[in-house]
DNA sequence: ATTGTTATGTACCGATCGGTATGGTATATA
DNA sequence: TATATACCATACCGATCGGTACATAACAAT
């Protein structure tokens, strides 16, 4: 609800509110999967209202995006700020394999099973998050390459590789989650991965 | 081309050749991203004699699904015939790393992406491909359970463990390879996790 | 109270969706 | 050659897709 507007009828709606619920239904239906009466329904309001407050379905998209890596996927920038590689990298594993867990979620990773595929319309979708993947694997090596020169993470392998591998690990984990795994079960692959780790020790 | 049909008119196509076109455009697009005209085209028959041989667009697709199986996944299975825990695994990952940076292939793996998320209406396809998701993992859990009485495998972790943990490490391969991953960062990531693979020697 | 401005609700747009009815055509059997 | 059978092409079906025109309602400024 900004402030900024004083003039003319105001809002019926909380942007911020009803932008969480077309999180939700993109999260579990994708891109295309979820329609625009989806999406109305979910967040109360009428298309119109939707169309003149983001524009069109891939702008509520993109700032459904948005908030995805604020909120749910939130585990990812803090683990970044953990002292050590092994103390990185185990709260990327744990963190996932939490937030994964947490049934109050859709299942899965939003930034991966929102346009994997689709039809030939959502090609700028599918590649904007394609980028924000490849971003988020950039982040972790430059905070893996860090560790190198800090001495806490082997050389023996490039930041690169590593980031790679556990980028890998992680989204496989998302798959699982959408295979109706457990959270016991989604812990045990995030113990299996952090114990086996290259380059930790 | 069945040879018990012998009379009326014989069919204009053969059922297999059309079938692989089809299967190239639900893995590039997915189930619900590959319209009609999209497959028809591709196929180059039109929508009656889809029908009148497949049943409808969900039994196209589920036989599709059985080709993918045969093909270009097929490394799968041979690689459970290895003789032991390691090479069945090395095979696992080797053989997904060569297919997912095969070109003549659309990107990533059919039996992940054509499905994960989507309207209501494709609830069974998305349960489908779970079922077979997890039908693979058990067969990998089955197969390790016999190393491990073959002693070829340690039995610090259990076989399900184990066979989760490749299929998550798998899964997570097929994502990075529609995120343009190169032949050698998928040969790299397979290289990395079968040296630190748990429980072989 | 009037005016200007913005939001809302409804009804609608052309295009496309998955799926089918129909009529003509090609073949095998008789 | 006559007939039955199955395939093919076209045109069509109702439903839904993403997106919008338009009239009305609710507010701020004057």
């Amino acid at each position: 609800m900004s402030k900024t507007s004083c003039v003319g009828r105001p809002k019926g709606f909380d942007v911020d509110d009803v932008l969480e619920k077309a999180l939700a239904v993109f999260w579990a239906k994708g891109y295309e999967g979820a329609s625009l009466s989806d999406l109305t329904k979910a967040m109360g309001i009428n298309k119109p209202s939707l169309y003149s407050t983001f524009g069109n379905k891939e702008g509520l998209f993109l700032k459904a995006v948005d908030l995805y890596e604020q909120r749910p996927c939130g585990y990812f920038r803090p683990a970044l700020e953990e002292a050590t590689a092994k103390a990185v990298i185990a709260a990327m594993l744990n963190g996932a394999a939490q937030s994964l867990a947490d049934h109050n979620n859709p299942q899965g990773c939003m930034l991966i099973q929102s346009a994997l595929t689709g039809s030939d319309d959502c090609e700028s979708v599918k590649q904007a998050l394609i980028s924000r993947r490849r971003d988020h694997q950039n982040e972790l090596k430059i905070r893996l390459e860090l560790a190198q020169q800090q001495g806490d993470l082997t050389t023996e392998y490039s930041a690169e590789s590593l980031a790679q591998y556990l980028a890998t690990i992680i989204q496989g984990m998302t798959i699982q989650a959408t295979n109706c795994s457990s959270a016991a079960e989604l812990q045990n692959i995030a113990d299996l991965a952090l114990s086996h780790f290259p380059g930790l020790e």
